[in-house]
DNA sequence: CGCTTAAACAAGTTAACGCT
DNA sequence: AGCGTTAACTTGTTTAAGCG
């Protein structure tokens, strides 16, 4: 029976609560103000089954002000993070020593999608269509993951965002280093503990980035000139401030399943002609055969299997001649480019028996000659 | 339009070095 | 020797764009 006492909205609140209580183990129950601390905490220690069970449980109110806090916490992450920042999802109390991991993604089992306003991501345990109950969304919606994703992608590309500071954590201090790809290199500074420092750093391959884009020379010209004209116009000294140095990479996709990179090379003098001869060099033996965008079927289409494998064998003995001259050990890197291969090759063979089965399909003129041209 | 890749971006790992 | 620090990789993820 209901009580002749007239009851506050909250102390309703606190009586459904106690209610729901009744289904919840003694030391799991929660009570008072200290509701959504106490859950944030249970939930980061239960499994995803048992977080589901404990969540059936829960009332309306208690389900939306505990995503009320973990959506604020979450966008909070979020925002530092695409201000620029690599931000650690870390807690704030977490040993000091202890890498910060980064944030959980798509590939990660990530269940659901980002807030396209706010890029928050709820977590996996709550529905998708209470992202509605974020402080920086206040529009409810239902959402299309399709549409909303691309939202999300056009907020990200809209905004200016500061790129290639990288935030580290070493033994309780925090380091930044910054890193840049202009076209096919990639720079980077030494580390530091200033982001100021960082930033200025940031300011500078940015700086070379623009050059290196917009010139019209060819790519190692405009590369060397970038670099020398920019630190000429803030005054910094390649090595002495910046110990920048660069790797640069080539697609070898088909064959190893990624790019080959080069040694690192400090950017500047003797260290920058060494670096930019080792990148000629791989790029002329990449050249071989077609480089743009394409799978290994298309790929087929453009060049055979023996012209595939010959160009790749000439790529490789440069590439091991690159990283031999650079001082490292030949078999080292050898044994690596195996073990890529080897993980390539059920995939180049599946591609290949495709290949030989559509080739078998075309009509007699056009299985006569292989397209030689490469562009 | 969906699939795929190169390019770009970001963070993880390892090992060497210097300091106490 | 042990520990902190960081250079030098190494690897994973996202974005842009080509191709069927």
């Amino acid at each position: 029976m209901a009580s002749a006492q007239p009851q506050t909205p909250s102390a309703n609140r606190h009586q459904h609560v106690s209610r729901r209580n009744k289904n919840i183990p003694q030391h799991l129950r929660l009570t008072g103000r200290s509701l959504e601390e106490r859950l944030r905490g249970l939930l980061s220690r239960l499994g995803s089954e048992q977080r589901r069970q404990m969540l059936s449980k829960l009332t309306q109110a208690q389900r939306q002000r505990l995503e009320q806090r973990l959506l604020a916490k979450q966008c909070e992450i979020q925002r530092k993070s695409w201000q620029g920042f690599s931000v650690a999802a870390c807690d704030e109390g977490a040993d000091p020593g202890m890498r910060c991991d980064r944030l959980p993604s798509a590939r990660q089992g990530r269940s659901c999608e980002p807030c396209p306003d706010c890029r928050a991501w709820c977590l996996s345990a709550l529905s998708v269509q209470q992202v509605a109950a974020c402080p920086q969304c206040p529009k409810p919606r239902k959402l299309d993951t399709r549409k909303l994703l691309k939202a999300s992608l056009v907020q990200v590309r809209g905004q200016k965002r500061k790129q290639g500071v990288c935030k580290r954590k070493f033994a309780g201090h925090i380091s930044y280093e910054v890193l840049c790809r202009a076209g096919p290199f990639c720079l980077s500074t030494k580390w530091t503990r200033s982001r100021e420092v960082a930033e200025q750093y940031a300011q500078v391959l940015n700086g070379i980035r623009q050059r290196v884009l917009q010139s019209d020379a060819a790519e190692e010209v405009r590369f060397r000139e970038a670099i020398a004209e920019e630190l000429r116009h803030t005054g910094l000294r390649a090595r002495e401030d910046l110990s920048l140095a660069f790797v640069a990479h080539v697609g070898a996709r088909y064959w190893v399943g990624r790019t080959l990179e080069t040694p690192r090379f400090a950017a500047s003098g003797a260290d920058l002609e060494r670096g930019l001869m080792a990148y000629r060099r791989l790029r002329e033996a990449r050249m071989a055969v077609f480089e743009g965008a394409c799978n290994e079927l298309s790929l087929l289409m453009k060049h055979s299997p023996g012209e595939l494998s010959e160009a790749w064998q000439r790529l490789r003995v440069v590439y091991l001649d690159i990283w031999e001259q650079a001082g490292h050990s030949r078999e080292r890197v050898a044994r690596r480019l195996d073990c890529l291969e080897a993980k390539q090759r059920p995939r180049r063979l599946q591609a290949e028996q495709r290949w030989r089965a559509r080739h078998a399909e075309l009509p007699a003129s056009r299985n006569l000659v292989w397209p030689t041209q490469v562009s």
